[in-house]
DNA sequence: AATCAAATTTATAATCGTTGCAAAGATATA
DNA sequence: TATATCTTTGCAACGATTATAAATTTGATT
């Protein structure tokens, strides 16, 4: 769990105001590390903030967006999802039950660019899809 | 291109009945291997085909879907994208113009499911984004 | 502390891709 | 031809996202 102060350091790095609205939302992405929507971040974050606005959301991710703070994932058809961790690592998408996990400890070499492409390739994303342990279970 | 004949018997490899429509939705994604989006495909036939509706372009590719027909692609965060070819090859986007462009030839581990993860993995996408050649030089 | 400009947040409306639904049309079988 | 089933169609509804303009907050200046 980070503190708002630790949030507050955060968005300084990126030279980014740290509005009150801006560091909770920070706060909340480096605590919860489960690739939240928008819905999900302002739900989370509406009952200690009555008066946050979803379009404050919007706008605020696409700001941390812009300044490489987050990184978007296109991996759900559904809704738009962050991640504060911008390194390499994979992600995996429960057809049951949507949640997106993590893949970390993936060879290094899946994640270099093909060369000869006569793209400028800026990033990549490895997306897996399947069901997970829990919702096999059930 | 391919013919109507074709997209005819394409369709009965997968035991889909081929309509007039469905049957001209196949010939066009068989033909056009530029990962089309709803829009495009119905745009395309709209002319020839006066009375197609978009939604018989929605209903006739989630058939498709179902049925492993084509693959829909997650590459594009504004449009679903579907792809005829559904063997293992990855994807570029350019972010200048939106279109998504096949690389082929990559090496076959990277298409390669990774190990003990708990999940079951059903499959892979490796999308990578940039500019491609053409918007580089405007 | 009061003033003022700029930045930020907010609520609402608009847009756009997609799905739901019920009626109309086409197809196949008896 | 009659009937049941499948397919297509048009329109309404929905949900995620963006546009817009007003309201609020912030920070600097006096």
């Amino acid at each position: 769990m980070y503190t708002s102060a630790q949030a507050h350091k955060y968005l300084n790095q990126f030279s980014i105001k740290p509005s009150v609205q801006r560091t909770a939302i920070m706060e909340y992405l480096l605590s919860h590390r489960t690739h939240p929507t928008i819905e999900e971040i302002f739900l989370a974050l509406s009952p200690s903030m009555p008066t946050l606005s979803k379009t404050t959301v919007y706008n605020t991710l696409n700001l941390f967006l812009e300044n490489r703070v987050v990184q978007q994932l296109v991996i759900d058809e559904k809704n738009a999802r962050f991640d504060v961790d911008t390194s390499s690592h994979a992600h995996f998408i429960c057809k049951s039950c949507g949640k997106v996990y993590d893949i970390f400890n993936m060879p290094s070499a899946l994640f270099e660019f093909p060369k000869n492409t006569g793209f400028s390739i800026q990033s990549v994303e490895i997306s897996y899809t399947g069901v997970c342990e829990h919702c096999k279970e059930s």
